[in-house]
DNA sequence: GATGAATGAGTATTCATTCAT
DNA sequence: CATGAATGAATACTCATTCAT
């Protein structure tokens, strides 16, 4: 199972420099040190690589904030302590991430969606529902306010998203952990009672 | 020059739907209704199509926003202001924009910038800077808190984004009018007095 | 005629820099100062260029070497004058004589031959017919010995654009002027009685 | 390795037959029985096929003349058999030589060298290089008269060169046979004591 | 599991040539 | 005579994928 690890790595890491479209199996090949058969062997298209990509990293981060949404003690507490994990996730599973957030996909639009759009689009969605649940408990337990709508959910996952990417794609980023301190006042001072 | 718009256009409609490396200049010149020749004529490589198309509407955005900022009554206001043109231009260049915010283009990073990916993050950048000028402007004029950093323009920037990218990549897009309601309210809420 | 001109001189030194396959005739426009669509309009081909080079150094070189034929003493010292004029004609000529012996037409084998080779074959058919002339007249007034064969025009032929070619094409060049010395001698004491 | 060879095999004859650049790689492959994308597996590029072309005659002419030159007698016996051996190896590799001879390289100036004609110029350089030993060699056994210059090494090269040129190039061929001899006799008068 | 030869469809780009102006 | 937009056929090279070993 070591060279199919090799190969997700490799894959990783030529995805998050060049972008999936512009890396030949060829290179994802020769980085993991193996024949480019076996990638076929693993995986039964180029884009079989980076569903499992996201699909993984997707779970793991979804799995953690479920984890922390059970330890925090409302449901403010709750988005606080995730949109602070989502910064630190960042800056712990760099790569990664930037296959997931910068990726080359087709948009899944027109019926043209592609497997690894749906299995993204699929874990995206994920967190959302995540963040709204955060929202109704807030509401029920007295620690956002009531008339915040559901719709936050939606705009806190774009913040985050958005955030990611832009930091990943300048060259001139702005003090980043003064970005993030004011991202969770930002929510904050929008949930908060 | 109609038969340099009739490719420019016939870009944006397939790049869009397709995305950038998955649309060839055939697909491009047959919907144009041109010779593929042409578009070599015209444009040195495939990619500065996309380069156009990004300037193009880059341009477009940033001088309508330099308007609003001019026309509006405060810091504040004019942060709101742009908030709702963000949407508002998002509606009527729906395609143009799915080029810029969806497109393949690989990350600025590793010194592997693409041309597309230098002239895109330029005009992020300017956007960010109309948005500082105007936290600074609401500061001065009293509309906006002091506390307000201005590493909100970053995060009102990758709020607008994330929005625009996430409405058109997922499928069960949440009631959109609320959700930019919702923005408005969430960075009014985080900067004003 | 002064714009025919330019482009002939700008595609005989881009033909030799570079091959003229490799030449494209946006190159040669470029070079001539003129629109692409005028060289079309002076010569039916891009062949036609080449073609016009060839016949016009040729025809130069012969009328000269004709010149030179009448005014020697006798048969060997017009061959001896011969070898002489061709390497001040290579020196005065480098850049027009390099595109006929390095050009790049296909071999006027199997019926594909090609306009250029044709009128180049023809050309040195014509210098060959000339040395011909020369040893006949030569062992006619005793200058040659009488077993030299006619064939000797053939080998003298191919030694002076063999000695061109090689000067040309050879970085490491072997000491030219000693070596249009031992030219001649090697034709001198192969040829005179 | 064989369809490696068929390559090859389908290459001199084309590039031979039509020159290089006008032999597509399509023409090749289509020849050769292969599919055209097998040429890029063994070749990185059209200009790969070439190289290897000239490289392998090159050497085969080479470690000839080296045997021959070990089984003279003498330098000027060395130098007889040499020629002798170009015709012949020119008649038994008519199709292969003509690829070297008549191939349309770009001349190796202005330091636009391309690989196949540095290697074509390397091997030639080689060539001139043994008959240079030659003369130094006759010279030491007095085969050879003292006051006959290395640069000859040069012309033999150019004559022997040359003269399979025109043979390749010309449509009415002289006497060949006679040529020879006369070439023969040429050399051998300008040289020995 | 693992290799790498082999395939063949795809694709950006080039370029001679035409033609309306 | 002169321009340069427009054409369309040609072509080197790429690359995901298959498959015999």
């Amino acid at each position: 199972m070591s060279k199919k690890r090799d190969i997700i790595d490799a894959a990783i890491f030529l995805f998050a420099q060049n972008g999936f479209s512009a890396t030949p199996t060829t290179a994802v090949a020769k980085k993991a040190g193996v024949a480019q058969g076996l990638i076929f062997h693993y995986f039964k298209t180029k884009e079989g690589i980076l569903v499992e990509i996201i699909a993984e990293l997707g779970d793991k981060y979804i799995s953690e904030t479920d984890k922390i949404i059970a330890n925090s003690e409302n449901g403010l507490d709750a988005i606080i302590n995730i949109i602070q994990f989502h910064f630190m996730f960042e800056n712990e599973n760099t790569t990664e991430l930037m296959v997931l957030l910068l990726h080359d996909i087709p948009p899944a639009i027109d019926s043209q969606s592609t497997e690894a759009s749906i299995v993204l689009c699929n874990r995206i969605d994920q967190t959302i529902a995540q963040l709204k649940e955060c929202i109704n408990k807030g509401q029920a337990d007295g620690s956002i306010r009531n008339d915040a709508s559901s719709e936050s959910a939606f705009i806190i996952r774009a913040l985050l998203n958005g955030l990611s990417r832009l930091h990943f794609s300048m060259q001139d980023k702005p003090d980043y952990k003064t970005a993030i301190f004011e991202a969770i006042q930002f929510c904050r001072k929008s949930l908060e009672i």
